[in-house]
DNA sequence: TCCAAAACATACTACTCGGTATGTATTTAC
DNA sequence: GTAAATACATACCGAGTAGTATGTTTTGGA
């Protein structure tokens, strides 16, 4: 009934993720979201009971976004494991630089904060990208795409190389669906230069 | 002149590692280090001048003792570029714990501080760990045993995939040596069920 | 119109923490 | 031994910050 309050949450939000970004979480003061907001520490505090509770707020509500994001393309993903995987990467690659720049954030500061938040934080980011990416790569496992690693320890280097892959330097190297084609064939076909592809294509030829 | 300093700084440095590696630099307050290094504060601000000096001593100091652990090996590394890389990862990975994660805490950290601390820092940790990573693999690429994408991408992707090896998860999985051929295995080969050697096997027997 | 709740502002508190000023004890050199 | 440099202790300061108490203004409904 008080919509006002919304638009208000969510110039704070918006706010804070600009500091949060390329400062850390304890040289971010509750001054300076209220300065950054126009308002002041008072009406921060009648919209967030503490520093913590706002942090939260911004990341559940930034794992919000980029679900709603992926939901859609997640769910319409066909082909080979392979062909999913890279649809999958080239949809997380274009959602907007905020957001994935909170999500390195996110992984990173995580562990300032004590259980129970610390667990809930985690189990949130986990759900949004590590998961997903563990369930294709379970699909591979068991479709014989992929050969039986642990799914789990799979995905986590798979998200690792992508968040090289989105850092400063990888970006001014190469174009975005370049990036994600040479993750895919890095995880799939190694870098030696004899391809799986390549051998494959000489077997057919000998084998007719 | 005065031994006692030396032994004494090593004792703040060693209790202020302890505290960072579970704590963050914000969250350690000089006031925990020197209780934590039974002395008072005084003693403390005596020997450092700072706590951003104190820190950074700390970094160059363990890095220098990397640094100091993996000479002898990266000297003396023999055989074709995947056997080098094998061969550094598992001498990297016998480092001590404490090592390990303190080189985590650095990669993760070194954005706090401004310039030129944080240009020194960034510096003297790649030197030790991905600059020579990377000459690996600009080695590689020189003999033909890798495909000639940017080697420094290259060796940032495996920098990363070692952290995830490294960390949590990954340790309580598998055993040190497999840990590290799987990840050898992953850069050089993929996960695609039909490896290279296999097909190169095939195709010599197809050839004769 | 009028009122209660929500939205925001101001001023303040309590406290932490990096850093310092100034002392005392200990070591080394001669 | 003694003087000077070093090592360490004690007590404090000032800045900054999370959080609060208490006001004033605005909003939405009856």
């Amino acid at each position: 009934m008080y919509p006002k309050s919304a638009v208000t949450i969510d110039n704070i939000l918006q706010a804070a993720a600009l500091l949060f970004v390329d400062r850390n979480y304890a040289d971010v003061s509750m001054d300076d979201i209220a300065e950054s907001a126009n308002m002041t520490k008072g009406a921060l505090y009648h919209h967030f009971q503490s520093k913590e509770k706002l942090y939260v707020a911004l990341m559940l509500n930034t794992l919000e976004e980029i679900n709603h994001h992926q939901e859609a393309s997640f769910a319409s993903l066909k082909g080979s494991c392979r062909e999913k995987m890279e649809r999958f990467l080239c949809n997380f690659m274009t959602l907007p630089e905020l957001s994935l720049r909170l999500l390195r954030l996110f992984r990173r500061d995580i562990n300032i904060f004590k259980n129970p938040t610390r667990q809930r934080l985690i189990e949130a980011y986990q759900a949004t990208v590590p998961l997903r990416i563990e369930k294709l790569i379970q699909e591979g496992i068991a479709s014989g795409e992929l050969q039986h690693y642990d799914a789990r320890l799979l995905s986590w280097l798979h998200v690792a190389m992508v968040e090289v892959m989105l850092s400063g330097y990888g970006k001014q190297m190469m174009g975005e669906e370049a990036r994600a084609t040479l993750l895919i064939t890095l995880f799939f076909d190694g870098l030696s230069p004899k391809a799986t592809n390549e051998l494959e294509n000489e077997l057919e030829v000998l084998t007719g």
